[in-house]
DNA sequence: TTTTGAAGTCTCTCC
DNA sequence: GACTTCAAAA
């Protein structure tokens, strides 16, 4: 969700988009520049595409289903459709781009640009969930939606389902109850693939079989725990855009009716209720182009099935489906080897991949004694790889999750090299930074039960009893600005009370659409705030410097309204930056979780921690379905790199989970005998001067340690 | 009723 | 190894 010049605007955090595209909706004001444009030359389609991606992009009207496979120029196809639809003169504010992640929106659109001049930012564009979001907040009054909802991220989501379960009594002591999390993964899998409560718990969640009837109980009091207090999670944006589109209304019509061309990419990542959406979308006309790759389908625990692109044919009579099988990005020798490890799949789709970039060295299979030794053979490889002339941020070290990275990023600070990690533990999942966010958003929302808990649970003096006194008495006074000025707080909390109010009153008087309003705001709570970090933490340092970031990007925001909703759909996409190379630096080395990975490519790319039960992860090997996922994923790993592909894996590690020993790991099950047969090996041994000199090494790297999980942990 | 300490659980991927 | 939940002490 964001155009080229909000991204220039917001810069490298990558927040700041969402609000230029929400109020710069439909009546844009086109600059004169755009005269320029016209003048600009027209685009040679036939000279730039090879012939199917020269079909993809000129197709005509009417659905069209493109497989490309990876590495086939995807992307390039489908901004030169997104060109060629506006030559065609279709205006640039009637096409709609839906992509998987904000990242590859700002991609797209910015080639686009290059492609067809500025015209191309008009294009809407982003995920799933931020277009919805843009939708509802224009047209959700008029589907009984209240206009000030608050967004709730996923720990939001849990938080408040915790609450229902409290309620309902399952919080006493029933052996093996499910906890928050799960169900609220119950729920968001039934909404988004649509599959009925039992079913989801027969299939994947036998052991809780017995408790149908509470889960049910308790999504009924969560739904309507969240109408009652303005809140929105993820799955409602998707589902509240489904009925508004499916209805047979005015409205509905309306909305189908905004856009002329609709394009899906990564549509093997889509689920059931959003393939219900586009279905609403298109109404009018059938002009759906959507492209994926069935070997890269990874986000089924989110309910993506591949059955959407299996099924679109069907679904959109008379689809043209052009497959992409021409591997731009990769030598032969990767290919041949990520060939391999995806022929083990079953998959509905088959392609041949080839490409014309023969030669190029064999990608290696590395051994490493232990993790250290893993580690010190990425660096090393990365510094003469830089040396070589690559730059640091043609390279990505890629990985299973978050925190297989935590020794790399420990190596990598210590020698200095910049980095910029993907994915993983979030800076909006720390503690400290979502206490701080709840001041802003009881302000914005005084209903935000969740919030107001939390808040209260911060204040000495104050437990669970008096919070939920509180809320209860607030609510009782129909949630008036003024009702906690007037709950009469038990004695002990009367110090912490009185404090709060003056806080809340201090807040409620400023105006909230001044320049730097937020960033003043949060000055404010901090006066008060920061006392309560420093007791309840022991490394303060790094946390203060997270809540002067929060304060930083809150900058950019115009309002409180727009900073929450911003921060709940497009969060600071990397928690990096540990003081040197902040800012400024752009040639920074890539950390990334293989899912962040997809759709990005590199000139070398090391593929870490390919042991058995890490990737594919444990949690995987018990049913087939999630191997084949895991093998999907791998693929997705191993065909990012243009050049140099490194897969490495220790053999010994030192793994908690089977008793804090050091244990014989094994090779990833994916690098069979066959793939192994297009790799080099090379073993990293133990280096001969093992221990380092007690008076000069551990120390500052056990500080790092630290340091690093102050900055990551809660 | 709150706070603190200890036992117990489970490890991910993302909008 | 980190977070959650439970039980006992203040």
């Amino acid at each position: 969700m964001t155009t080229v010049r909000s991204r220039a605007l917001a810069g490298r955090s990558g927040v700041g988009s969402l609000y230029s595209n929400l109020m710069h909706d439909d009546a844009r004001v086109y600059p004169s520049r755009i005269r320029e444009v016209e003048a600009k030359r027209t685009t040679d389609f036939a000279a730039e595409l090879n012939p199917a991606q020269l079909r993809a992009a000129t197709h005509a009207d009417g659905p069209l289903l493109i497989i490309a496979g990876a590495g086939t120029g995807k992307t390039r196809t489908l901004v030169y459709r997104v060109a060629h639809l506006l030559e065609r003169g279709i205006r640039p504010e009637r096409i709609l781009l839906l992509t998987f992640t904000r990242r590859s929106a700002q991609e797209m659109l910015g080639r686009a640009e290059r492609l067809v001049g500025s015209m191309s930012r008009a294009v809407h564009g982003g995920t799933f969930h931020a277009t919805a979001h843009r939708l509802l907040r224009r047209f959700g009054q008029a589907a009984g939606l209240p206009a000030d909802f608050t967004i709730m991220d996923q720990s939001d989501a849990e938080d408040l389902m915790q609450l229902s379960r409290a309620k309902l009594g399952f919080s006493e002591k029933k052996k093996r109850f499910p906890k928050k999390a799960t169900l609220h993964q119950v729920y968001s899998r039934h909404v988004n693939t649509e599959i009925p409560v039992p079913a989801i718990l027969s299939e994947d969640y036998p052991q809780f079989r017995e408790y149908e009837e509470d889960f049910s109980r308790i999504y009924a009091d969560y739904t309507v725990r969240k109408s009652e207090r303005n809140l929105v999670d993820y799955d409602d944006l998707l589902l509240f855009w489904a009925m508004l589109v499916e209805s047979e209304s005015a409205l509905a019509d309306r909305i189908a009716s905004l856009y002329d061309h609709i394009l899906v990419d990564e549509y093997q990542d889509t689920n059931q209720l959003q393939s219900r959406i586009l279905r609403g979308m298109c109404r009018a006309h059938r002009n759906i182009t959507v492209v994926g790759d069935d070997a890269q389908s990874i986000y089924s625990f989110r309910g993506a099935t591949i059955r959407n692109i299996l099924d679109f044919p069907a679904q959109f009579e008379g689809a043209a489906v052009v497959p992409l099988e021409e591997n731009y990005r990769s030598t032969q020798p990767i290919l041949d080897v990520t060939n391999t490890v995806i022929s083990r799949a079953e998959e509905r789709y088959t392609k041949n991949l080839f490409t014309k970039r023969t030669g190029g060295e064999k990608p290696w299979l590395v051994t490493a004694h232990d993790e250290q030794a893993q580690t010190r053979f990425v660096v090393d490889r990365i510094l003469e790889l830089h040396e070589e002339g690559v730059p640091l941020h043609e390279m990505a070290v890629l990985f299973r999750a978050g925190y297989m990275s935590a020794d790399l990023e420990i190596e990598l600070t210590a020698r200095s090299i910049p980095f910029e990690k993907w994915g993983g533990i979030k800076f909006l999942e720390a503690a400290h930074v979502k206490d701080v966010l709840a001041f802003l958003r009881i302000l914005e929302n005084p209903r935000d039960e969740v919030s107001w808990y939390r808040l209260l649970m911060l204040m000495p003096g104050i437990g669970e009893a008096t919070a939920r006194g509180a809320i209860d008495s607030m609510a009782l006074a129909g949630w008036a600005s003024d009702a906690f000025g007037r709950y009469e707080p038990p004695p002990r909390a009367r110090a912490a009370h009185a404090e709060l109010v003056l806080l809340l009153d201090a807040l409620r008087t400023n105006p909230t659409d001044a320049e730097g309003a937020v960033t003043m705001e949060i000055a404010r709570v901090r006066r008060l705030y920061d006392d309560i970090l420093r007791e309840r933490y022991d490394r303060v340092e790094p946390r203060l410097s997270d809540l002067d970031q929060l304060q930083t990007i809150a900058g950019g925001y115009p309002s409180r309204a727009a900073f929450l909703s911003a921060l709940a759909l497009e969060p600071p996409q990397a928690t990096q930056d540990f003081g040197f190379g902040a800012g400024s630096e752009d040639d920074v080395l890539i950390l990334s979780t293989a899912h962040s990975a997809k759709g990005r490519e590199w000139d070398a790319v090391f593929v870490i921690w390919a042991v058995d039960g890490w990737f594919p992860s444990a949690r995987s090997l018990g049913s087939e379905e999630q191997i084949e996922e895991e093998r999907r994923l791998m693929y997705v790993a191993m065909t990012r790199p243009r050049n140099h592909l490194f897969v490495t894996y220790p053999l010994n590690v030192y793994d908690t989970r089977r008793g804090a020993d050091y244990s014989m790991d094994q090779l990833s099950r994916f690098i069979d005998r066959g793939v192994r047969e297009g790799m080099q090996r090379v073993v990293v041994d133990r280096p001969e001067s093992a221990p380092p000199d007690p008076a000069a090494g551990p120390l500052p790297v056990v500080d790092l340690r630290a340091m690093l999980k102050g900055r990551f942990g809660a």
